[in-house]
Formats: C-alpha cells, structure tokens, sequence
DNA sequence: TCAGAGATTCAAATTTTGTTGAATTATCGT
DNA sequence: ACGATAATTCAACAAAATTTGAATCTCTGA
C-alpha cells in the first residue's frame, strides 16, 4: 500500500512567483481560481480546429473570394491557378471545420460560406 | 526573344461555368474584379500566422490565462504543466505574431495580452 | 448506357510543426 | 564576481499538414 505524504511533490505552495503577481492572485481568489478563466477543453479543440482552418493563405483567399456571391469550384481554381487536387484539400478543410458548404448544382459543385464562416470574414 | 501570342494558353474566356454564377459575375464586373475582393498578399499572410498562432489548444489556454492579468511563466508553468522548453516554444510564437508580449521584472517575465491579442480573446 | 466535364479521393513524397532534454542566457542577491 | 533561480535556445527526433499526380466518382446530355 502506498504512502500518503503530506507534502506532496506537486506541491503548490511551493512557488516563488513575484510579489505584484501574488497579490492579483489573492485577489481573484487565488491560484486554483485560474481554472475558472479557461474555457472547457471541448471549446477550446473546436476553436482551435477553426482558427487551424483559418491559418493559411490560400484558405483566406477562398474564404474571401466566395464571401460576397457563392462560386463553383470551377472559377475558383482559374482565379486562383491551384490543381483541383489541391484546391479540393483546402475546400474539405474549409468544409470540415463550418466554415464553407457546397451543393451541388447540375455539373457543378457551388461553394458558400456558412453562417459560421461570415462569423470571421468580414 | 521570346514571341507574344495573341491567344494564350492562359485564357480565361475558355470558362464553361453555370448561368446563374456567369450572371453574378457580370453583374460585379466580370471574373477580373474577383481580384478587388481579395485583401493584398502581405494582410493574408499576417492575418494567417494570427490564426496559426490561435490555432493550438495549449496556446488558446495560455491566452486566456493570462487575459485579465498578467502572469509570469513560472505561474503559467504550475498550471498548465508543461516542461519549460515546450511552454517557452509556444509563448514564442505568441509573441511573433503579436497576441501576447513578455517584460522582465526582476528575475521574472511577465506575460500579458496585446491590443491585437485582446482583439481575438474576448 | 456511354462519353465527357467537373470535382473529389487516394497514397506517396515533401514540408512544416511540435516535442524533448541538454545547454545557454538573464537577472537577482550576496 | 559567484551561485541560484527563471526562462529561453538549440539540435535531434516525432508527428502532422501540405503537395502531387493518378485514379475515382458524380452528374448531364446524347
């Protein structure tokens, strides 16, 4: 059976943090109060899978380009002079993460952004 | 010396696309203006290395640590458990895109929200 | 049902990011 | 100037994202 020690060590209090820092902690009600500030897990790996989505330029080039009127996949790829390999990868992750949708219409595939998407392209 | 020709292979009339967006197209001026949608090359790429920064559940987590007051690394060590290096790795890239800025105060850095970084951590 | 255009999917190769522990830098108090 | 603590940097490694071209799928019109 194992032992229980009373100082532990991960321990806490064991800190040496500057005096000002300290203070504002105490004021908040202390170090375990910080658990507080920070949103759930599941928020914070769904935000972060957005701003992922987000993170490259030829994304917010799409993103931009379909912002005012949806476009099929078709005009997007002369504009931006991607193979469509390529370009369907940065579509799927645009698609994947809310961000876009696309319906097919007759032979074309027309993308828009989503509610979400109008959320971060302003 | 190279030749210009007159029809090249890039052209964009070469476009079959469907009605309705050919009908948008015109309306706004053609697929040339598409390219005043665009925000310039150098915002892109500054706006995707914010997302890129914002786009890890560990960099999330310190952001909102620290956005109602500042903390020193050592703080931001305790809670979140992390080794030193990997804390500093990501406090970095905070910093390089310009979410997050470190002082010394004595012995300590202290780490606080930007006006940028306060933009997007509300 | 077949051909063809529009678009996606797949797997392999490449590039970028993230992690780890050791070494280094910075600052304070003596 | 020295020793101790706080934090960063470095280089090697691991993991994830991106690129590429070939193969596949979807829908339309004959």
């Amino acid at each position: 059976m194992k032992c229980v020690t009373i100082s532990c060590c991960d321990d806490e209090k064991a800190m040496d943090i500057p005096d000002q820092i300290q203070k504002e902690l105490d004021e908040i009600g202390g170090f375990e109060a910080l658990t507080g500030r920070i949103p759930p897990q599941a928020e914070l790996t769904s935000r972060s899978r957005i701003y992922h989505a987000l993170s490259d330029p030829i994304r917010l080039t799409i993103l931009y380009l379909i912002k005012d009127q949806p476009l099929c996949v078709c005009v997007i790829k002369r504009f931006t002079h991607l193979a469509g390999s390529k370009l369907s990868y940065h579509l799927n992750i645009l698609k994947e993460s809310g961000l876009i949708e696309g319906k097919y219409h007759g032979n074309w595939i027309i993308y828009s952004l989503t509610d979400t998407g109008r959320e971060f392209i302003r």
